[in-house]
RNA sequence: UCCUGAGUAGCUCAAUGGCAGAGCAUUCGGCUGUUAACCGAAGGGUUGUAGGUUCGAGUCCUACCUCAGGAGCCA
């Protein structure tokens, strides 16, 4: 197809998000036509760029029959380079309107297979075999960008705050932790390889190496969990360090999602407009945010359950379910950080509670609203001698984490980190019903297309 | 893996066991301020697949496929 130069050209054009710096000036827009309505000899095309949609008017009189004829022939998302003027109208949505001079074509859609993502209702499945194209529409662009700015958050709070990034492997020898369904591939003549479950074990080597550390990779998990919470490929941002313990581990975690939480409402109160996410829930986001023992919220669930608040009777001793997760959350306007489970259900790795050795020194953030586990932590083991034993009656193999034995060996100290699911934290900020709009290309148990 | 539910036009959905329909999208026509515009017309169907019951099945039965929600597990 025979592109234009004044695609490539060298022009500086102002985006959507920015014409009301613009105003009264003749400028050129770059983008796409998301939706076109006509009233006899006016046109209204709808015009996207990526930063926003701005309405553009077309009378008859105002420009050449043929400029007109071309707009009036503009199929949905046929890409266009249009010149007009930018000018105030209360009438517009967004304060602004394009009185539109003219209109090149880049290339125009097929009125026979017309842009599938129509401006009415989908379905789930439709959609998501259409996510390729599902991204064009304003309220995913706008998760996006959200969830652009929630990853460079994250990063820029630990890089501004002495960390050091340190990826650790996505190939990995074996199950980091034993239990969860893992990617299995061939490995040359090795055997089997491993796509990574988490990070965790390799940066606290990295950890006892620089002191403050994080990784933010992409995780894999072979569970088959079909729920709205559940990918199978989902991103990761983990700090892990040396020489704190579990409080000092609590103020890190509220500090860093209070951070992450501005952030977005510094830069997004247009793009959760957008997403009709309720910003005064977001606002009372700041740290410190409560926190109360694994004790503390088991007596929560009892006495909600004898007042009739909730249906199941929770079994003090066992893990919450997400019901409980979400009614505990519900108690309070923040994140509410739960601490010190049980040992029994825990991973492995977890530092004991020195005054009750059945509970772990662990913590989990609950997200607001309903959200559930948005981050998950504890303390490390340090002891050389109790990490073996665990590992030990755990049946996990020996020989793998004899490096991991090392760290213990070879100057322990006391450490401690966590792991934040992003997505899990871009659908609880955004306020989404599901986890797989909150990535480019959701994978999940049922889907790897496109 | 288990439980529950849903598959009908490109999309979203109707249709008591008795002529397979509507809105949107597409095409054509109308309208000088439309806001998922509106008004008129046209084209568009192997009712997920394979069997079965019945004079007759989109509808009832069986199996399978696909998808969704939930449980378990987790971030």
């Amino acid at each position: 197809m025979h592109m234009s130069e004044s695609v490539t050209e060298k022009v500086t054009y102002p985006t959507i998000a920015t014409l009301s710096e613009h105003e009264g000036e003749t400028i050129i827009l770059r983008g796409w036509l998301y939706n076109l309505r006509e009233s006899g000899k006016l046109l209204f095309p709808i015009f996207r760029d990526g930063t926003g949609t701005i309405q553009g008017i077309v009378p008859k009189a105002a420009v050449a029959p043929e400029v007109f004829d071309r707009i009036k022939g503009l199929t949905l998302e046929s890409s266009v380079i249009v010149t007009g003027k930018v000018r105030a109208d209360s009438r517009a949505p967004s304060g602004f309107e394009l009185d539109v001079q003219d209109l090149e074509i880049v290339q125009q859609v097929s009125a026979e297979t017309p842009f599938p993502i129509s401006l009415k209702e989908h379905g789930v499945d439709f959609l998501m075999e259409h996510r390729h194209l599902w991204v064009r529409t304003p309220r995913q662009s706008a998760i996006l960008r959200v969830r652009a700015t929630i990853m460079r958050a994250a990063a820029e709070y630990f890089d501004t705050n002495g960390f050091t990034r340190t990826d650790p492997p996505i190939l990995t020898p074996n199950a980091c932790e034993g239990t969860s369904e893992l990617f299995e591939m061939d490995y040359f003549d090795d055997g089997k390889a491993y796509l990574t479950q988490s990070g965790q074990l390799y940066i606290e080597a990295t950890a006892l190496a620089l002191g403050k550390v994080y990784s933010f990779g992409p995780t894999f998990r072979a569970e088959k969990s079909k729920t709205r919470r559940h990918l199978t490929e989902f991103w990761m941002i983990e700090p892990e360090v040396a020489y704190i313990e579990l409080d000092g581990l609590m103020e890190l975690a509220e500090n860093f999602i209070s951070h992450i939480v501005a952030r977005v409402l510094e830069g997004h109160r247009a793009d959760l407009k957008v997403i009709g996410r309720d910003v005064t829930k977001l606002e009372t986001i700041k740290a410190p945010f409560p926190k109360i023992s694994y004790d503390e919220a088991a007596a929560m669930l009892a006495e909600a359950f004898k007042e009739g608040k909730i249906e199941n009777e929770f079994v003090y001793g066992n893990d919450f379910g997400s019901p409980d997760e979400t009614y505990i959350s519900s108690q309070f306007d923040r994140p509410v950080m739960v601490h010190r489970y049980p040992a029994a259900f825990k991973a492995f790795y977890m530092q004991p509670d020195p005054l009750d050795p059945t509970k772990a020194l662990c913590v989990d953030v609950l997200a607001p609203e309903g959200y559930g586990e948005i981050i998950g932590g504890s303390q490390r083991i340090d002891s050389y001698d109790l990490l073996k034993s665990r590992i030990e009656e755990h049946h996990l193999p020996l020989d793998a984490f004899q490096w991991y034995l090392d760290l213990r060996r070879y100057g322990s100290v006391p450490h401690a980190g966590f792991g934040m699911g992003i997505e899990r934290a871009v659908a609880w900020i955004c306020g989404l019903d599901h986890v797989r709009e909150t990535i480019p290309f959701a994978r999940t148990l049922n889907r790897i297309y496109p």
